[in-house]
DNA sequence: GCCGTTTTCGGCCCGACTGTTTTCAGTCG
């Protein structure tokens, strides 16, 4: 996939032409970045199907950037890229990323200093040599070298599960303050995307100021960024930034609309305003200077001739032309989910016993649960072979008949081997009220092989289930390569359901699948994937995904009732 | 450089904060 490295270099050029002062190409470029970096498919293959004219089909791709594109797939290198930095010749990449630093100081600085790298960088602002240039001073020297400091860090984005609990920490802080009227993580917080660069805070209060106090005397502040009237800027001891802004009441929903964003959505919005003779920001719609709408969210929508929308589908994702076609998803509601389809006991690799798992989804509402525990082959998984499973049925056989209020579903998680085949025989899958069948190993395999091998795990009638079908695990591995039209039709062909694997690092499958599995009408289930009784409160991150992906109630199996299910489970295939 | 249910030319999203300046450029989101 060469999507990342054009993106690359694209982000790249509109840097370049900041330094240059050159008008709107920048915009353009770093457009077309954005949207070529977030695109499911190859750009390679699109070129490949349907040439040049293919390209400029791509949203932000017009003439030009499709002779750019073009040129990298044929030549491996694009010349006005090379020439621009050849002129230039910095680590961009690295020195942008320095926050408080951007193209146009990067450009004096090499050419007043000839810094080229971040080292370079820290040795002049060391030598006290960035403050005597013209614009700078102690203070950006002292920034920078923080920033640099910062920057040798861990940084990064964060996963979702980790960061919620925090982000609703710093909401009720603030939200139980008497002078704040209400304060709400917005950003991509709010969107619930899969990882998260910062927590945005928007607070509504007509003492700003205090809010300001307040939020910088945070125990988790490590150091004040920015402190404003009514924007403040932090960096909390975990490494990541929180930014808090306040603004009055009759704007909060223009406001609450304005933070979460995204970027591409909002731009498309304030566009749609401009035509209406409208001006759009965080304080308002605005007719000249007479605010039209701005108190809540559903106003601003209608204004603009549009239906509220979810902020989980605002991602520019054709949720705006949905919306103004009155075709957007009823998603799956946090409620609808009745259940948890995997999870893990002490039996194989778990923590805790069948029974505390059971009583702590109860706690959690649900009306079932299925424990599905590991098989055979996986033996560093405390993988159970077919007489311990003979003995673990009878116990949670044993469990469901005790427990009032939740029903225990017999389950497995078997291990698609190599070659297809799954590590437990068939007469004993079919003892199981649900199977999953996943793939633990030999991730290394061709496109082909691996399509094929799951495939062929699905053609097996025991098989209710593919579990986290990707095997991606976020910041660490991306998973095998698998072709996913396949997998789909397999899957749709077979009665297989696709799982939503809710585990905070793995939420697979992601929101761009989940969106092509409910196109191609497969059916998905939702799991915590629990090792722990405290793990199963990841349902949320598993709806969550669903609800990114455009997921409906009907969708998704965890929204059955349990005779449904148990109905379901035995007729699907 | 992109884009068009008024347009193939003439627009292009908007505002806060900082540090350096005496009115604003640069950066960020």
């Amino acid at each position: 996939m060469i999507n990342q490295k054009i993106a690359k270099i694209f982000y790249q050029m509109a840097e370049y032409y900041v330094m240059d002062d050159v008008a709107f190409k920048p915009q353009a470029y770093e457009r077309a970045g954005r949207l070529i970096e977030s695109m499911e498919e190859d750009l390679e293959e699109i070129y490949k199907k349907g040439g040049a004219k293919a390209l400029m089909e791509i949203e932000g791709v017009g003439q030009g950037i499709a002779d750019k594109i073009e040129e990298f797939i044929k030549a491996g290198k694009i010349k006005e890229y090379e020439k621009l930095r050849k002129d230039c010749p910095v680590d961009l990449e690295h020195l942008s990323a320095i926050e408080g630093i951007g193209p146009k100081m990067i450009k004096v600085l090499y050419e007043k200093l000839k810094v080229k790298t971040v080292e370079d960088l820290e040795k002049a602002a060391k030598k006290h040599l960035v403050q005597k240039l013209p614009r700078f001073g102690p203070k950006v020297e002292e920034n920078i070298l923080r920033g640099i400091e910062f920057s040798k860090g861990d940084k990064g984005r964060f996963l979702l599960g980790y960061i919620l609990p925090l982000a609703r920490q710093i909401e009720k802080r603030l939200q139980d303050l008497d002078f704040v009227e209400r304060a709400v993580a917005a950003g991509s917080i709010r969107r619930k995307k899969e990882t998260i660069g910062d927590i945005d805070i928007l607070a509504i209060s007509d003492k700003p100021e205090k809010v300001m106090e307040h939020f910088c005397a945070m125990p988790e502040v490590e150091e004040i960024i920015a402190k404003g009237e009514t924007k403040s800027s932090v960096r909390l001891d975990i490494g990541l930034d929180a930014d808090v802004r306040v603004l009055p009441s009759e704007s909060f929903g223009a406001a609450l609309q304005y933070f979460t964003g995204n970027k591409d959505h909002n731009i498309v919005l304030r566009k749609m305003a401009q035509d209406k003779r409208l001006k759009l920001n965080e304080y308002g719609l605005f007719r000249g200077k007479k605010q039209v709408a701005g108190k809540t969210e559903e106003e601003v929508y209608k204004i603009l001739g549009l239906k509220w929308m979810e902020p989980e589908l605002r991602e520019n994702t054709g949720e705006i032309e949905a919306s103004r076609g009155s075709e957007l998803p009823k998603l799956v509601g946090y409620k609808d989910v009745r259940g948890d389809l995997q999870m893990h006991s002490d039996w194989s690799d778990g923590a805790h016993s069948i029974e505390e798992m059971a009583q702590a989804a109860k706690k959690l509402g649900h009306e079932y649960i299925a424990i599905t525990d590991h098989t055979g082959e996986l033996r560093i998984a405390g993988g159970m072979d077919e007489k311990t499973i003979l003995k673990y049925f009878a116990e949670i056989e044993k469990i469901d008949k005790e427990q009032k209020g939740i029903r225990i579903l017999k389950g497995l998680e078997v291990n698609i081997r190599k070659d297809g085949s799954l590590d437990i025989s068939d007469e004993i899958l079919a003892k199981a009220d649900i199977v999953l069948a996943s793939v633990h190993s030999n991730f290394k395999m061709s496109v082909q092989d691996i399509t094929e091998r799951i495939c062929c795990a699905m053609e097996n009638p025991q098989v209710d289930i593919i579990a986290h079908p990707t095997a991606r695990v976020i910041q660490r591995r991306s998973g095998y390569e698998v072709d996913f039209a396949k997998l789909l039709e397999c899957a749709k062909r077979t009665g297989t359901v696709l799982e939503i694997n809710a585990y905070p690092d793995r939420l697979d499958l992601n929101d761009v699948h989940i969106k092509k599995a409910v196109q191609a009408g497969v059916k998905l289930s939702i799991g915590t994937d629990s090792h722990s009784k405290t793990q199963l409160g990841n349902i949320e991150l598993g709806i969550v995904q669903a609800r990114r992906g455009w997921a409906e109630k009907k969708d998704t199996i965890n929204t059955m009732g349990y005779e449904e299910l148990v109905k379901f489970l035995k007729n699907e295939k």
